[in-house]
RNA sequence: GGCGCUGUAGCCAAGUGGUAAGGCAGAGGUCUGCAAAACCUCCACCACCGGUUCGAGUCCGGUCAGCGCCUCCA
């Protein structure tokens, strides 16, 4: 499947023009997608890691489908203010002084974190995972561009974006020009010549730590400005996908795009947006403070059955996340593991023999998810097919199956479940000396249990298996002899 | 207030005008020493009121409820 020439008739939600489109990269066979990246000043939450297995749930169904992928996304370690206006401290400094670090240092314990939670949640690495404090020279270079082109100025050593210069502006939010943004400061709405107007440079002020030289004087980017030049740098112009959370559609990508095309570059010929994590019908976020975060959830839970849990709503659907709806999750995650081990268990001693009927299914099953893929990503549908391909390959696996039948639905769970929604990662935590010491254990005891059983000493036999359930290993006797798993 | 979205079974969640996918939970059955897993069967007046249509969860209008963005937020 990986040699396939690149499948063209995938439809996807495009924010920009508002309607699902045919997907058609500006080159045959690759796709550049952009990804805002988190804010590394504090953990990473669910609302996070939704956005984040969204899009790389989008671009492994690229792959699958045959096309090249280049994905870059970004960090943001330079501190941002609340807002364009305010003065005083940013984020990123803000926790520094709390944490009695450098805010450099911040960023970096940070990015790690998050770099730790993505791995657990079986995230591929970016192809680029630019910095923004990597990129200031390229940033002060679109503003120069910017300016040069008469839709930016600069008061008292701050750049701004100058609104009124670009009517395209508001093309992504389908906000018109109207007065808004009402709450900025007084003090820095007059240095503005329109209270829209976005600030792509700020001065520094004396106590602001994180600084660099400008042809402005000393100061810092603007938050904006930092995706539009790094996207360009490493994708291109009119580059393909551009992705984010629908929280940033307003002003965070409007502005992107207004930076980027106003400076006279091509931008994103793709939008897309995820729809946001709540939890009690409320959105999760760090301004709320009802966020649970993502290391906090994996110390309780699998991994995948959290990636599960997210891939099981659409990505422009909101997910509600509660403790219910995870123990559904956990439920229906082990349907698919169980089915999929059962088949690798039997395909070693699988006879030749061949099941048209079901290998015709499994077929049938791989069918209805790539549709479901192609159209617009809709993991739900996907899964419902899996679970379609589970049951049919429970109520053959009753009976006896052959090999090529059995490679069929292996190959069904590990392309699709696995490389396309990432769902099979081989997690866990014991490295393989501790498990070959708990399988052979394990042999131990089932082998002694049987011995009671076929005495009908119950009693002990089942004094056996109670231990093991305390410990949370269950016991199955099946046809073929006891079975374990934890 | 402006713009936009959503309301589908106890819970989660799909649904391209033609008598409601899937999962979890639940009920009954098969199998089993008992269980577990698996399999079979059962489980929805699609928020409400009108309208369009041969036919509407799906289109239009209205009502109610909730949510998001407009300020940092994935």
């Amino acid at each position: 499947m990986s040699a396939r020439t690149p499948d063209p008739d995938i439809f996807l939600y495009d924010t920009l023009q508002g309607r699902k489109v045919r997907f058609v990269p500006s080159t045959p066979g690759r796709v550049g997608m952009y990804l805002c990246g988190p804010t590394v000043y504090s953990d990473a939450h669910l609302g996070h890691a939704k956005k984040e297995v969204a899009f790389d749930v989008i671009r492994r169904t690229l792959l699958h489908f045959g096309y090249q992928v280049r994905y870059v996304t970004n960090v943001t370690d330079v501190g941002h203010l609340q807002g364009d206006a305010d003065e005083g401290e940013d984020k990123l400094q803000a926790r520094a002084r709390l944490e009695r670090l450098e805010p450099m240092e911040v960023a970096d314990k940070y990015f790690w974190s998050f770099v730790r939670d993505m791995d657990a949640l079986n995230v591929l690495k970016p192809s680029i995972n630019p910095r923004a404090t990597g990129h200031i020279p390229e940033q002060i270079k679109l503003i120069e561009e910017l300016i040069a082109r008469g839709h930016a100025y600069e008061v008292n050593g701050s750049v701004y974006f100058d609104v009124r210069s670009w009517p395209e502006y508001g093309k992504l939010s389908g906000r018109k020009l109207d007065e808004q943004a009402e709450g900025t400061r007084e003090a820095v709405r007059e240095e503005k010549r329109d209270p829209r107007d976005f600030a792509l440079w700020k001065r520094a002020e004396p106590g602001h730590l994180m600084r660099w030289d400008s042809p402005w004087g000393v100061g810092f980017p603007g938050w904006h400005i930092e995706c539009s030049a790094m996207s360009l740098k490493y994708l291109g112009e009119g580059f393909d996908i551009h992705g984010g959370g629908l929280d940033l559609q307003f002003p965070h990508h409007e502005a992107e795009i207004a930076q980027a095309e106003a400076a006279g570059h091509a931008f994103a010929r793709y939008w897309m947006h995820n729809n946001m994590l709540t939890i009690g019908g409320e959105k999760m976020s760090k301004s709320k403070g009802n966020f649970t975060t993502i290391a906090d959830v994996l110390s309780q839970h699998d991994p995948m059955v959290v990636r599960f849990l997210l891939v099981s709503s659409h990505y422009r659907s909101v997910t509600e996340f509660s403790e219910e709806a995870f123990q559904s999750a956990q439920g229906g995650y082990r349907r698919l593991t169980e089915a999929l081990h059962e088949v690798e268990r039997r395909l070693p001693t699988a006879p030749e023999r061949d099941d048209p009927a079901l290998r015709e299914k499994v077929a049938a099953h791989v069918q209805e998810f790539e549709q479901a893929m192609r159209d617009d990503f809709n993991t739900p549908r996907a899964v419902a097919a899996l679970f379609g391909l589970t049951t049919d390959v429970n109520a053959a696996l009753s009976g006896e199956v052959g090999r090529p039948a059995l490679e069929a639905a292996r190959d069904a769970y590990r392309q699709l479940g696995g490389n396309v929604l990432g769902l099979f990662a081989e997690g866990g935590t014991a490295g393989p000396d501790d498990r070959e010491v708990v399988s052979a254990l394990m042999d131990l005891v089932l082998e002694a249990r049987q011995n009671y059983r076929l005495q009908k000493q119950y009693a002990e036999a089942d004094r056996l298996r109670d231990t093991l359930t305390r410990v949370g290993v269950t016991v199955e006797d099946t046809k073929d002899g006891p079975r374990w798993r934890r």
